[in-house]
DNA sequence: CATTCATATGAATTTATATTCATATGTTAT
DNA sequence: ATAACATATGAATATAAATTCATATGAATG
């Protein structure tokens, strides 16, 4: 502790969600924050996708991309559907998208 | 390699923006990706607030904060000013608020 | 039912990242 | 100038997470 600031944050306090959440979210924001992972859900934007053709496509094993997809779809951000040997990979809701979008344009546009 | 996708991964590939900026998409949801830092973003919606407030407000050390205070700022997440001893961290722009705001409707609305 | 193909999973290794500790920098006041 | 306070920073340690390797599961086919 420091100088007095009680009032302050008696304010904030007041307005920070609970520790569970703010856990939660960044949890989320992590399975976003590696670039193989950023690099399945948007080749995913254009189609579904086997798990061979996604790794082919990022030019990385098969295994490496299955532990991905584990960690994406237990985070409900890609459902997955089973035609014989092949297992199609596909965005879960609309709310990845818009996440990145909104990452993209912290990065594209100018602050002011 | 396994079986044949050639036709899908060309419109994957075309649609697919450059790997710079998609790794710097992973580098800025890195950042998001971490509940200290999460809850300092948060803690700051309400109003500026100087390092000591912050570590007092989620029970850490000093140092740490200004670690973090560090990545956020290098990010160009928050802005700092100075009064005097004190510097008084804030939001550097209204993204902050948006990508964590598609963060919590992810968690919080029901997927169907 | 044995083989092949596509995917999944466990363990190990490597690499990255968060916090702590000690200390440095910068500011104000005596 | 010296002391006291707020913040920043470097190095070290501890912890987590990504990829690889080997292998297991599950489905189709001869």
């Amino acid at each position: 502790m420091a100088h007095r600031h009680e009032e302050t944050l008696a304010a904030v306090r007041a307005n920070l969600p609970e520790d569970e959440l703010l856990c939660d979210l960044g949890d989320l924001f992590k399975i976003f924050g590696d670039t193989t992972r950023i690099k399945i859900l948007y080749s995913l934007f254009e189609s579904e996708l086997c798990v061979c053709a996604i790794a082919e496509l990022l030019g990385m094993g098969q295994s490496a991309i299955s532990h991905q997809l584990k960690v994406l779809k237990d985070a409900k951000l890609v459902r997955s559907r089973r035609e014989g040997k092949t297992v199609f990979y596909s965005l879960a809701d609309d709310h990845v998208r818009r996440i990145i979008g909104q990452g993209y344009d912290h990065l594209t546009e100018e602050e002011k």
